[in-house]
DNA sequence: CTATCATATCGACAATGATCGATATGACAA
DNA sequence: TTGTCATATCGATCATTGTCGATATGATAG
């Protein structure tokens, strides 16, 4: 229901009907909660500075335990928004610049917000 | 540091410098915060494409109690992503579109994800 | 003034998450 | 095989936060 509407409405504009479905805004969110955090920020750009970064040259600048970086690297990771690769003992990690952009263009809204949602995230 | 480099640097490319700052990071995480509820990002959407919406219209799509709402739109504002207006009783919020380009563009590699970060958010 | 309505704030609770140490997994070297 | 090293996972702790009911604030109507 966009309004109670049992009286007259006299206060509010009508809000023309166009809200994120209740998984969109569910699956966007997750996504956002990768990035609310200030030791994974920079985590991402360090790997976006350097393109292609181990995870033992993360601890240092981020000052984390391995286990805590570990577990950065895996909500990004999660959320789409870096990918790992294996050599050897050692785990290197990219971002995926599509999803980067994918998100950006979510916020812009000069892109359109409403239209340019894609329904599989 | 970037490398413990006790050992030979067999294993890492090394890091280009370039790195959010701690307080950049922090700054950026809290928008970012404030986008990672699906409540959230749903009244963000109403508010965008209604162009200006009272919070009276909020609570019915949101299925939310009103102390939730303001909760929320509270979050929203401090975030800058938008700016209400009293008008007598009544607040209406609208989003701040530069703000929203302006995570998106933080976002967008394409744009340049180290240069174009403004120091002051 | 009083009454009513929309919103803001407060206090509490439950759920989530960031961090760590300890341990497990898995790859390489000898 | 055994040993070492990089990473992943587990368990626990502490801080944060989404939600609610209750209450306070503030504006309008009578």
């Amino acid at each position: 229901m966009l309004s109670d509407s049992s009286d007259p409405l006299d206060c509010c504009a009508p809000v023309t009907v166009g809200v994120f479905e209740e998984a969109t805004a569910q699956d966007l969110a997750s996504v956002f909660a990768a990035l609310s955090d200030p030791v994974r920020l920079r985590l991402l750009s360090i790997v976006a500075f350097g393109g292609e970064v181990c995870s033992c040259n993360l601890e240092g600048p981020l000052n984390k335990r391995q286990s805590t970086i570990s577990h950065h690297t895996s909500v990004l990771s999660n959320a789409g928004l870096i990918t790992g690769t294996r050599r050897g003992r050692w785990m290197y990690w990219r971002v995926v610049p599509e999803r980067l952009a994918l998100i950006a263009r979510v916020l812009d809204p000069a892109l359109g917000l409403p239209a340019e949602i894609p329904q599989t995230l």
